[in-house]
DNA sequence: AGCATGTGAGACGAAATTGTCTCAAACAAT
DNA sequence: ATTGTTTGAGACAATTTCGTCTCACATGCT
């Protein structure tokens, strides 16, 4: 069974967030190479996981910018501002769904190297929302941080609406928005 | 080192949620008993976390009852149902903070039989906010089990913002309450 | 003092996982 | 066809964790 380093992770990926805790063999087993195999393209298991989230990082990366979040940040302006906030959206659910199970990894969360990437491309978007914040796209009075930290958990939910089956692929991103940017009370209700 | 049953439990919960992988070893140097002892105390780590998923439960349980979420549901009194709704999700966020770890282990997740004592009590919640959308407490064009899901997703978002400082204990029911019910954007904003 | 119970330290084997290695077979390229 | 490369199967030692067990010691009770 012929397989590139890129199919492998693939395979990878997709058997992890079935079973998170997978081990080296299952996972050449579900990838459908020897373990042998697996190890000479990937020296260890620390080496296999450390690639899969520098791939995950890089994704979430290239949607910072081609969401616009970058630009719109420098920019300040507010349509740009609110058009990168929905794409930017938009493509994290696409990342969080394809790396599921790095969402609530603990390993994964306290590596050192990938905690310091990760910091930094949160913080790239705790300015977006402080900018966002400005421009009057979102309320002030929430702390950018707890703003960040509420699309995380969104995300999280998203994964388990998903998992459960409790909604539909193709309405998890406007659900999504939707409570993110208007809550689940009605608009004229005041609780 | 003298500890009841108890004791342990609350030292290994406090320690399980720093090092939520931590061996039977760690924990019971964590409680400072022997693990010998640990071990007179729970004859293996299945026994030890099944005891504290059962005790999370426990407590989750008598939340929705304390809260007023079963008498409210039953009742379908909208005033029942908007306090029961605010002292639910309070007590949630305790009860989601003591016991952490459980938010995001798969291992507890997976689990049979806790598996299915976490759905029985979660489908309870379900018909609860069934129940509040009927009575215009929250919108109705979501899925209650999104809107269930959500919940789930911003105790993960506390979590978070309290692990890493973001905000400040005190601070965090209201700030769950507030971007649960009327979302990251202003009033008046339409995005 | 004498006795019973609980505890800590540590040894022990069992099991799982990891990373390395060898060797034979399959394969590709020339 | 031959040569060089890649793969799979499996053996191997090392490591970790787990659950059990023994034994000495301390603590508490009568």
């Amino acid at each position: 069974m012929a397989a590139t380093r890129d199919q492998i992770m693939k395979a990878a990926i997709q058997h992890l967030n079935e079973s998170p805790a997978a081990s080296m063999a299952q996972l050449a087993e579900a990838v459908g190479i020897s373990r042998a195999t697996l190890h000479r393209h990937f020296s260890s298991r620390d080496d296999l996981m450390l690639a899969l989230a520098h791939r995950a990082h890089d994704q979430w990366e290239d949607l910072q910018t081609s969401s616009g979040m970058v630009a719109a940040t420098a920019s300040q302006d507010r349509a740009a501002l609110e058009r990168a906030l929905k794409a930017l959206l938009e493509g994290l659910i696409e990342v969080a769904d394809e790396y599921g199970f790095g969402l609530t990894d603990d390993r994964l969360a306290t590596h050192p190297e990938l905690k310091r990437r990760a910091d930094e491309l949160e913080e790239r978007e705790v300015v977006f929302y402080a900018a966002a914040q400005r421009a009057g796209l979102l309320r002030a009075d929430l702390p950018a941080r707890w703003i960040s930290n509420t699309v995380f958990g969104l995300l999280v939910a998203v994964r388990e609406s998903l998992r459960n089956g409790d909604v539909a692929r193709r309405d998890v991103a406007r659900l999504l928005l939707d409570t993110f940017l208007h809550g689940a009370a009605p608009e004229k209700e005041r609780a």
